[in-house]
DNA sequence: CGACATTTTGCGTTTTTATGCAGGAATTTC
DNA sequence: GAAATTCCTGCATAAAAACGCAAAATGTCG
């Protein structure tokens, strides 16, 4: 088993369970401890997990047991949300995804909006739950405890019954040869779905996000309308999107 | 269990009840209590709790206040919730509806515990996402917001799909003459449709609701087999219920 | 292909961490 | 104020981590 594997297995287990063991993956894939050691190192450097004492924990689960620590970059995602909210129409039908600036473009919806927002995400469900003009429709199906979103075949099938107005994704890696990546198959799986079931795709990201990629593709840039970022329409990084024929805000 | 999980599952359980004894978290947790006071004390430093003689008590406690008519009604939904988790096996399927008797349940499932929980209630499925080892499945469909459950077709075409080991309902009116009724058209559809999609079904009631009924009938009492309230199983006031064939807890 | 550099892995050894236990001190409770 | 808890301190132990090193695997380049 390449090393590759092996810390892709890890970190399958990780996101699977929520926590793993040294001395299970040790005996599981067969080797020794510290070679277990030494991948949980590397991948808590990277970020991908929590080494603790005796194995290592999902990085969501500072986020799923602590209390809400302030959110990376959150005045960015603000002005984000804002100029998204610019998109929204009264009676529209809505997909999102999941993700802190989805979250924010929750926040952002004004009171006296009515619409019909669809989602398996439930951080964002809550937040429209306790909007006062919105109808909500949750996608159900296995929820995924690392990402708090429903993923799997009857999430996908529902979706798919659906044509909405717009779709609105978080998303985390774009660039303009890989298009838009992301590194969780069912998540990539989810919102390739959404993109096909909505008559615009919006992608939300702020801007340190642009120009990185991720091992799993979710769709080229031709297949989004627009692209929104806190930076202006008219910043220079973004000039290479423009020409792609996306619109910018 | 690794240590930094033991010590989210006493944040949850102080943020949950907002005081924590000792002498419960160890044996819930099966540790030493020495064990459970290093615990409290990190989490002290850390400002996450406050330890006191005997336990530990939420940092925001002071701004917490419950009427004593509310605790008292809570603490009755805990003895409820106690007696539910003693049917509960590892491995099962549990479908369960909303209210704050479920949520009650939710709180009380030992961290051990390994098993697949369904409903489309988002409180309980929030309680259920902060649970280390369940999986959670979510029925999908119109989000009512009075509820906070799914109601419609799709729910209830979803729930048919289903046979799950146990069904837990929490109920507002049961009598002998009407059975089980409700008020809202809605989550009596879904309610009866879990009725059927489980091979036992398990009632949970506060006292002060037996003997009430309501307009909209969910089922007979033949269609339950246990009924479950905060009152000791040979009380009296449950007789009736018993003399049905019903499992009275 | 073969020699050499680099990476990866496994194995002792040492160090650190986590946990339980014993006994005395401190505290609550009645 | 006596009994019962709970707490603290130090210690023992077992498990896990870190470290250094050498063997093995892999990659590189003439």
């Amino acid at each position: 088993m390449l090393k590759k594997e092996r810390q892709a297995y890890i970190l399958r287990q990780v996101n699977l369970h929520n926590r793993v063991l040294s001395s299970v993956l040790s005996q599981e894939i067969n080797v020794s401890e510290d070679t277990i050691r030494r991948d949980l190192y590397e991948l808590s450097q990277q970020g991908r997990l929590i080494k603790v004492h005796g194995g290592a924990l999902s990085p969501a689960f500072n986020q799923v047991y602590y209390s809400p620590t302030k959110i990376y970059s959150r005045e960015k995602k603000a002005v984000i949300a804002k100029k998204a909210v610019s998109l929204i129409e009264d009676g529209m039908f809505i997909l999102t995804s999941g993700g802190s600036t989805i979250l924010e473009l929750a926040r952002a919806l004004p009171p006296q909006l009515k619409a019909t927002f669809i989602t398996g995400s439930i951080p964002a469900v809550l937040e429209y739950m306790n909007h006062p003009n919105i109808d909500v429709i949750i996608i159900g199906d296995k929820l995924s405890k690392s990402s708090k979103i429903t993923t799997g075949g009857d999430a996908i099938n529902k979706i798919k019954e659906i044509k909405a107005d717009l779709c609105f994704l978080g998303i985390n890696s774009i660039d303009t040869t890989h298009g838009i990546t992301d590194n969780d198959w069912e998540i990539v799986q989810v919102k390739k779905t959404m993109i096909g079931s909505a008559q615009k795709v919006v992608c939300l990201s702020i801007s340190e996000k642009i120009n990185t990629f991720q091992p799993i593709k979710i769709c080229d840039l031709s297949d989004i309308d627009i692209l929104i970022t806190e930076l202006p329409a008219d910043s220079e990084q973004l000039f290479p999107y423009k020409n792609t024929g996306i619109a910018v805000m």
